[in-house]
DNA sequence: TGGATTTATACCCGAACGGGAATAAACTAA
DNA sequence: TTAGTTTATTCCCGTTCGGGTATAAATCCA
């Protein structure tokens, strides 16, 4: 999934024509973080994640593996 | 939907009759790690909340908001 | 090909997560 | 009630995330 969550936002920046340094400011996240999302890292913290995804509608959520 | 998934992760304890240290040793997480869990802190690790999902055949995933 | 833009890698460092343990509170059953 | 179990709150503290920055690598066009 995490490889999804990865794909997911690098497509969804990408239609939107954004790269990963307005993203972050947009998100209100530091570069680094974009980077390090993009490339699948699993560490990541919750809540910055839900602040990039929800600039597209959506957010981390329980689904079936 | 932190408060969905600290439900999540409550009911589906209950279900299986396990108590929240019963569950975190399963889940190779610290005790405090479930509280913090089930209480809906928002800035938990994505790999941390994984570990326990797993458990239940689950994950964190993107969903629409 | 070369220059500009974008992305990737590496480092420092403050902030905070998460483990562990102690204590308190809540809940249940006898 | 009282004892026992479970859950909640609070502390210390090592580890590491994430911001910022600098540098390197990759990508894109003209």
């Amino acid at each position: 999934m995490n490889q999804n969550l990865a794909n997911y936002i690098k497509s969804k920046r990408k239609a939107f024509s954004l790269n990963q340094k307005d993203l972050a400011e947009k998100a209100g996240v530091g570069l680094r973080f974009i980077r390090d999302l993009e490339q699948g890292k699993k560490t990541l913290r919750m809540d910055k994640v839900n602040q990039v995804l929800s600039l597209f509608g959506a957010e981390l959520g329980v689904v079936d593996r």
